[in-house]
DNA sequence: TCTGGGGTCCTAGGACCC
DNA sequence: TCTGGGGTCCTAGGACCC
């Protein structure tokens, strides 16, 4: 048995933790760069604001209605995100952080007529401590934890525990396809031209017809429909990918401007990599323009390393020399990134490599010293200088609010 | 003027091998 | 006129998630 807990608008409610002024207002958060909206508080989901919609589309309207127009502020939803999720690891330590909002906690040894109560006192909890609203939904499988989740949201007291078989049937038959948790458009428009409209008919539809027609995927989620577990809970994963990239905040044309803010992306990049205790042996660097204007020019190039390694000052080497290659002078670029792939287990290489020690000797301690002292004093305390330029391209952020919990500059006044 | 960022998994098809 | 069978590995692209 499984709980899928949510927080309800998540960084529309982390706003309004320190604004308890803005309660009942509508409130959006735009992306990077300020270019889409990605959160929406319910009062915006009133206006009938659409998720996803770029900004500048719906600038006027939300002035007209008096919305409240944050930038993305990622210290602080993250902050918060981890506060949620120590509070769910108090009740239930087996727990499986899947977003930055939502978790799955194992509910198996919960004996069914607790369950309920048991999810109320979390959700009295978390609201209580952090002031952040959740929805719990509880089913037998992750997919179907997920449905009731679904339904809980929309519940008043946002609890919702799916497990008994006629509520189950119930709910599914009204179920849109593409609200299943791993259906999107493009699936349940397929689906819906083999006369299949809701979950009670997916479940219901021949177990070949679907492992045909979706493959292995199909196959998963008719089961989990099914109540049949194919998702267990998941241990923390090193990640395979680590991906770092950014729309600039004005058209970007020089190569040294492009060569700082690669740089900058692969500092980033190369944090999480030793903070995961991986290596990397290949890096790729992409640049693009505007996609939305004519003659959309995009082209990435990738830099094998000799050995794996974690060292920040290698990896920008690389980097930039990867922009000699891929930069053409005349054209106005919009953004650039970099991911870095093949990561390794630095102790697995350290274990099964004779000649590791050697090439790691150099690096680990200078890139240990430098995440400490960044950790201590702040990030980008020290840096490689390629990185310094004016900077002026750096993303916009018009609007942040304040980093109230993890930056002492920044802590709330109270007059 | 203005259009996000960071991930995962699966599949099909090509290159290559014996 | 006729042109096998079985396998691996890699890559690009699709689909999906938040």
């Amino acid at each position: 048995m499984y709980a899928l807990i949510d927080c309800n608008n998540f960084y529309a409610s982390c706003e309004r933790i320190f604004r308890p002024d803005l309660e009942g207002r509508p409130i959006v958060v735009l992306s990077n760069n300020d270019g889409c909206i990605v959160a929406r508080s319910r009062e915006a989901k009133e206006l009938d604001i659409p998720m996803g919609i770029p900004f500048f589309k719906i600038k006027e309207y939300c002035a007209k209605h008096r919305v409240v127009v944050f930038s993305s502020n990622y210290q602080l939803y993250g902050d918060i995100s981890r506060r949620v999720m120590n509070i769910l690891a108090q009740f239930i330590p087996d727990i499986e952080i899947y977003s930055i909002d939502e978790a799955f906690l194992d509910f198996s040894k919960i004996p069914a007529e607790e369950r309920i109560n048991f999810a109320y006192q979390i959700r009295d909890t978390i609201k209580k401590w952090l002031g952040i609203s959740v929805g719990i939904g509880i089913g037998p499988t992750k997919t179907l934890a997920k449905v009731a989740n679904n339904i809980a949201k929309k519940n008043e007291n946002g609890v919702f525990d799916i497990s008994d078989p006629q509520i189950m049937e119930k709910t599914l038959r009204r179920f849109a396809l593409d609200e299943i948790w791993g259906i999107g458009r493009r699936t349940a428009a397929k689906l819906h031209v083999m006369g299949i409209y809701d979950g009670y008919d997916f479940r219901k539809s021949p177990p070949k017809l679907i492992r045909q027609k979706l493959g292995v995927m199909g196959e998963r989620l008719q089961n989990e429909l099914n109540g049949i577990s194919c998702l267990k809970m998941e241990d923390v994963k090193p990640r395979r990918n680590i991906l770092s990239s950014k729309s600039f905040g004005r058209k970007v044309t020089r190569i040294e401007e492009l060569q700082e803010a690669v740089a900058l992306y692969t500092t980033r990049a190369t944090e999480k990599l030793r903070n995961q205790n991986s290596l990397t042996k290949s890096i790729s660097v992409f640049i693009l323009t505007n996609r939305f204007e004519e003659n959309y020019y995009r082209d990435y190039a990738t830099h094998n390393f000799a050995n794996p390694t974690e060292n920040t000052l290698e990896i920008i080497n690389a980097a930039t020399a990867c922009i000699k290659k891929l930069f053409k002078p005349g054209l106005k670029y919009k953004k650039a990134g970099i991911i870095l792939m093949d990561l390794t287990s630095k102790n697995e290489y350290l274990q099964t490599d004779l000649l590791a020690q050697n090439s790691l000797a150099k690096s680990a301690k200078l890139m240990s010293a430098i995440d400490q002292i960044n950790q201590k004093h702040g990030k980008l305390t020290i840096f490689s200088a390629t990185v310094l330029g004016s900077n002026d391209w750096y993303m916009k952020a018009s609007n942040r609010s304040p980093r109230y919990t993890t930056d002492w500059k920044e802590l709330r006044n109270v007059n």
